[in-house]
RNA sequence: UGCCUGGUGGUGUAAUGGUAGCACAGCAGAUUCUGACUCUGCUUGUCUAGGUUCGAGUCCUAGCCGGGCAGCCA
């Protein structure tokens, strides 16, 4: 098998943020680079998250540093162990081969960190806060705290319990602590600014009370640390340097720094940076609104191969190395974009071109008759698993009286510049010979039921004919030799570039998504390989589907169609 | 009418005051036992207006347009 190439083929990535890291290398700032990807366990990763994991994980790798796998759980409430799974099984596919050498675990395990690892010191840092007065366990009810903040174009009023004593601060929070407060009934927050123009600056909740069990620290916790503040500091404890992250946290960078501040840390610190998230077209890139379509049954699951999740696209029969080229072919910016799908496609083919087997396989067959090759013979032709790699090898393929071939490359009123098979017309069949369309056979209604014709046995391989000039081949399978299995024709998700666009992404449904045929395969396929890519010839990228195939009963997914030229022209 | 941030061909990106380049897509052609792959060529761009400068996509000013921010979500 070839494999892909990616890395090998684009030039060492290049972007602002692998800028600031050379910067910080140049400098010796720190001792190692240290990224982490820090998802929340509340859903499946998708091919967004794909572009974060090659940009942390790239980093780390060019680096000679590491990246620590972080679940980001720190509300028990939206939190759920199915996802952690998923969450490792996912990372651990996309980086294999890759980066795996520089996944951050927590020491001696094969665990990742979790920032419910760190509530103990979190807890710790919180009282210190206190003690310096820049923390105060507020008692307004979520509505008042809302109505506190203020708005973006309007200050914000102090609470009440703003000036509360340390020593009553320490001894209320040691209490929620304890539990002996309902959830919602106080928060500790921080001491900021409640007129400052940034929100997050307007004293900032830090804790709030939940009387959940969490799943790693089960109810060892009733108060549980929000994002700002646990982030911040998860990314200190773990000595990360370079803490990257999406756009939309860019408001929270102030309060990051803050947080950080106040404690008086020993240097370094870690730095936040913030790029554009990947939007692409015809999908949709939310966890919200995957969440949506696998709950309200649009799709068969998270990992149906029609979603962009990486479970979907695992499925689908993309390869992980397609995710990386195409992470590194679109680049990280600050510039809120929308990725063209051919970029991806692109990828994919750029991949599976050098990976895929060569097989024969006819989705929707017409029967056709060879009149000069008898009943019952079968001759043997012989078929290249990979054009580009002669050490792929080949492998025989049954020729027969009867086969099948695709009834699109038979018109009996073809077009302009059609060169497949037509009445009285002349075609060849890939691996084997050249036949001459001799008669169309219909029935009652007119519809075509098998077409005669005549092989010319020599043009073979190796035959007198064999060089015989014919502008069309076309792929075929055995009738007799062949198998069935069904086969699942994908099509993108969404009828428009942004589903969402109107933010009713759901009246976009493309209703013909998915298609499944018989297909007849040529009979090798039959011990088709799991995770293998096959190009069914002149029709696209396929592979086993994971869920449903069973040893011999093969079920396929279609990844990608091959690029044509000539049907997007008709 | 608050704060933050961003605008380079159809799309994604590069150019860090000095020839606007690359990839994808599109178009045309060559090649082809896959209308794939490969190869060749072509079309298309610096949001606007001023200013600084020998020279501006890049710096300055103003405007226009887009994104983000008012969860006890992350």
């Amino acid at each position: 098998m070839t494999v892909g190439t990616e890395e090998g083929a684009a030039p060492a990535p290049s972007d602002f943020i692998r800028d600031i890291v050379a910067r910080d290398v140049a400098e010796k700032r720190y001792p190692q680079i240290v990224t982490r990807f820090p998802p929340e366990p509340n859903g499946y990763l998708h091919i967004g998250h794909a572009k974060s994991i090659c940009l942390n994980f790239g980093i780390a790798r060019e680096n000679a540093g590491r990246c620590n796998l972080r679940l980001d759980d720190t509300n028990p409430v939206k939190e759920d162990v199915e996802y952690v799974a998923s969450i490792i099984a996912d990372v651990t596919w996309l980086i294999d081969g890759w980066a795996d050498q520089v996944l951050g675990l927590k020491p001696a395990t094969t665990e990742p960190y979790h920032a419910s690892d760190y509530f103990g010191p979190l807890y710790d840092f919180a009282v210190e806060l206190i003690k310096k007065g820049k923390a105060y366990v507020c008692d307004l009810s979520p509505e008042e705290t809302e109505k506190y903040r203020g708005a973006p174009d309007r200050p914000g009023q102090d609470s009440p319990f703003r000036n509360r004593p340390v020593a009553e601060n320490l001894d209320l929070f040691q209490r929620m602590k304890a539990g002996e407060f309902p959830d919602g009934a106080r928060t500790l927050r921080a001491k900021i600014d409640m007129a400052a123009p940034n929100m997050w600056l307007r004293d900032p909740l830090l804790y709030r009370i939940r009387h959940v069990e969490h799943h790693q620290t089960g109810a060892t916790w009733c108060i549980y640390p929000l994002y700002d503040y646990a982030h911040c500091l998860s990314d200190y404890l773990e000595g990360i340097t370079h803490s990257i992250c999406t756009l939309e946290f860019e408001v929270h960078r102030p309060l990051y720094d803050w947080i950080l501040e106040q404690l008086n840390l020993p240097r370094p610190l870690p730095h936040q940076y913030e790029f554009a998230k990947l939007n692409l077209g015809y999908t949709v890139v939310s966890k919200r609104k995957l969440l949506q379509l696998v709950q309200e049954g649009i799709v068969a699951g998270w990992d149906d191969p029609r979603l962009p999740t990486l479970s979907g696209l695992r499925r689908r029969g993309v390869p992980a190395s397609a995710l990386r080229r195409f992470a590194a072919s679109i680049g990280v910016t600050r510039y809120d974009s929308v990725t063209d799908v051919a970029l991806f496609e692109h990828a994919i083919r750029e991949e599976l071109n050098g990976a895929a087997l060569r097989r024969l396989a006819v989705l929707r067959p017409i029967k056709l008759v060879l009149t000069n090759i008898p009943a019952g013979e079968t001759l043997s032709v012989e078929a290249v698993n990979h054009p580009a790699d002669a050490a792929a090898g080949v492998r025989p393929l049954a020729f027969t009286r009867e086969i099948f071939i695709e009834s699109d490359d038979f018109m009996e009123v073809p077009p302009n510049k059609y060169f497949r098979l037509r009445p009285g017309g002349e075609v060849r069949l890939k691996y084997a010979c050249i036949i001459k369309c001799d008669e169309v056979v219909k029935d009652a209604a007119g519809a075509i039921v098998e077409l005669r014709c005549t092989a010319d046995l020599d043009s073979r391989k190796g035959g007198p004919n064999a060089d015989r000039k014919i502008k069309g081949t076309i792929h075929w399978v055995s009738a007799t030799a062949c198998i069935e299995a069904p086969a699942r024709l994908y099509d993108r998700l969404f009828t428009v570039a942004e589903p969402d666009a109107e933010g009713a992404f759901k009246t976009h449904i493309n209703p013909h998504s998915l298609e499944t045929v018989t297909a007849r395969l040529e009979a090798s396929l039959r011990d088709a390989q799991p995770g293998q890519s096959y190009q069914f010839e002149r029709l696209g990228y396929f592979t086993l589907d994971a869920a449903d195939a069973r040893p011999g009963q093969p079920v396929f997914n279609r990844t990608l169609t091959l690029k044509d030229a000539w049907t997007a022209k008709a």
